[in-house]
DNA sequence: TAAGATTGACTGTTCAATCTTA
DNA sequence: TAAGATTGAACAGTCAATCTTA
């Protein structure tokens, strides 16, 4: 490969990342309005109930949510707190390792994200299928999930609460 | 289409979502953590350095430069705040509107960038050429260069300063 | 020693209000 | 009236320190 091919290859690689930057930032910002005006949650709190209505028992250890969602022990802490205090999760013990506390998703959690992703699902939709086609909404789910992901299987314990 | 086919589709766009939220924030925190720990810039502070050493005269209004980094009005006055204290970035007048003023990038400003871009651009290389070959690379830029770019045309205006 | 969770202090960012100029 | 910039109050998240349990 040329030394002009390199320059090329790698302001292409500078390239993608401000793109994604911008984005993301561009997605978000459209995205985080319309949900904290219309639901009064944040993309991050919407993300947080959706990890855990898919995971088993409607629950995940605190640090394997943390982990999912790219935040650090103390801002998993700082989200939950807040979706505690409106009742959406609980904490649960785990019977085999007193350090680990799970997140739980309540029934009134379960249903603020139903009634939330009406609109939600609807302004994504929106937001995407206005750009992309089928197939390339495929390969633009495949390339970014090259990029790092959550490291390590989540840890296991019967049933919390 | 089918009822299933637009099921898919919907969830493909959210899976698209959710992998642009989580490939953001994994890129981010690891290119920003070498950054900040490396020459003590954010990923904000090296964007907005960027932008300003391409744009004419090095120099932006305020206004457009927020608009580009998609931060608010309020977002751009502290970040500059950062960068003029730091003697990276100056501040310009408009002699044709008083309200406008300019960001202007320094010497220092243009020298701390340079060296900063040594190590932060292999470090964007590194982590995106692992990943993907330049035919992915180039298809990744297109796709998210169709999400929402800043609108409308910066203001001219002479010279700052 | 280390893992998980929380807390206090701090940073970065937003929103609403204000000021100046157009 | 509106555009651009700044400021005070508030919020979301980080980091470093601490506590409990393994």
């Amino acid at each position: 490969m040329s030394t002009q091919a390199l320059t090329e290859q790698a302001s292409q690689a500078v390239t993608a990342w401000t793109r994604l930057l911008r984005g993301h930032a561009s997605a978000t910002r459209a995205l985080n309005a319309k949900l904290v005006a219309e639901h009064g949650l944040t993309v991050n709190d919407y993300e947080a109930l959706r990890q855990l209505s898919q995971a088993e028992d409607r629950s995940m250890r605190r640090v394997d949510l943390a982990a999912h969602l790219f935040l650090t022990a103390s801002g998993v802490t700082r989200l939950l707190n807040g979706l505690e205090a409106a009742g959406f999760v609980e904490k649960g013990v785990c019977r085999e390792d007193a350090r680990v506390t799970y997140a739980v998703l309540t029934e009134a959690g379960h249903r603020k994200l139903a009634e939330a992703s009406a609109s939600h699902v609807a302004a994504i939709r929106e937001l995407f299928e206005e750009r992309f086609s089928t197939s390339e909404l495929a390969a633009l789910t495949d390339l970014l999930s090259r990029l790092p992901r959550v490291a390590g299987a989540d840890g296991a314990c019967p049933p919390p609460e």
